[in-house]
DNA sequence: CTGGTTTCTTGATGCATTCCAGAAAGTGCG
DNA sequence: CGCACTTTCTGGAATGCATCAAGAAACCAG
C-alpha cells in the first residue's frame, strides 16, 4: 500500500460522491478503515473512539454497511473469521490468510485482468466476481513453528 | 455429482480408515452430508434426526468437527453464510454462491491442476491452498428478477 | 465381560451482529 | 441565516450460531 491516507477533505468528497451525508462518525470510520487495513469491527470501533469517544457500536456497524453498499470500503470475511474491512476497492486483488494467527495480507491477481473469472461450467449462474482466498502461514508463524521444533 | 451415496458399510470403513470409532451419530452425520451437499449445520441436524431422533445438536457439531479434521468432509463458509458441509473432498473444486438466495453449486477448477495457487507475490507466506469463490446469481433468481421487471 | 477411554447429553455461556424506539444531527429551501 | 424534513445516531435489548463444561453413556481391547 504505497497510497498515503487521504485527507479529511478527500474523505468528505468521497462521501458526497457516493451521495452520503458527511457526518463525524462516517468520516472517522472512513479514516479508521484507511489507517487499519483488514481490521475487524471491534478494532475499528476502538480506533474511531480515539477521535470520537461517544460513538456507539451500532453507528459503526451502520456506517460500515453504508460504506460497503456504496463501494467506498470492501468487506471481507474468510471462513472462521469475523467481518473485516479494507479500503482498497478499485483493483482486483485477493487475500492470503494465516491459518495459525489469522493475519491477512493483500495479493495481486496472479495473472492479468480477471482470469479466474472463467469458470469451466457456470451451471446457468450469472457470475459477476471471482474471489480468491489463499490459505497458509504467515512468516511470523512459520518462524515460531520452526523455533519450537 | 455422479457418485451414488455410499452404503453404511462403506461409511464404517471410512471412519475406521480415519481412526475414528464407528458410532451411530457419526454414521448418521456422514450419511446426511453425503445426501445433502452444501447443507448447513441446522439442516444436517434435522436430517440426522429423521434416523436418530435423540441426537443432540452438540453431538452433530462435535462429529462435524471430527470429520472435518480428518478430511472426510469439507467445511465451507462463504462470507455472510453459516458453515456448510460437503462430501466432495478429494478433487480440487470450487463453489459459486448466489448473492440473492445463497444457493451453492460446485464448479470444477477452470484450468487443469491448481493454476490459481500461483500467487504473484506470496509476501513470505507459506501457501498451501487457493480457495476460489464465484459470486453471482443462480438460474432461479435470474428468472425471478427478469419476471419482476 | 470388564476396565479404560472416547464420545454423547444436557444446560449454560460467549460473541458478533441485528432490531427497535426515541433523540440528535445534517441538508435543502425559504 | 434559521426552520422543517429526512436521515442518522444512541442506548438497550434481542437473536442466532457456535462453543464450553461436567457428568452419563457408548465403544473397543484384552
Amino acid at each position: 500500500m504505497l497510497c498515503r491516507v487521504p485527507t479529511t477533505a478527500e474523505f468528505k468528497r468521497m462521501l458526497r460522491g457516493s451521495l452520503l451525508r458527511t457526518t463525524r462518525p462516517r468520516l472517522a470510520v472512513l479514516a479508521a478503515v484507511h489507517a487499519h487495513p483488514h481490521a475487524d469491527t471491534d478494532s475499528l470501533i476502538g480506533a474511531v473512539r480515539t477521535q470520537l469517544p461517544a460513538v456507539s457500536h451500532q453507528a459503526v456497524y451502520d456506517v460500515l454497511r453504508a460504506l460497503t453498499a456504496t463501494g467506498l470500503v470492501r468487506r471481507i470475511q474468510p471462513a472462521g473469521s469475523v467481518a473485516r474491512y479494507e479500503s482498497r476497492v478499485a483493483d482486483n486483488h485477493h487475500h492470503i490468510v494465516c491459518r495459525s494467527c489469522g493475519a491477512i495480507a493483500d495479493i495481486d491477481c496472479a495473472v492479468g485482468a480477471t482470469p479466474c473469472l472463467t469458470a469451466s461450467d457456470d451451471q446457468g449462474f450469472l457470475i459477476d466476481e471471482a474471489e480468491v482466498t489463499y490459505w497458509g502461514m504467515c512468516p511470523e508463524c512459520v518462524a515460531a513453528q520452526a523455533a519450537s521444533n
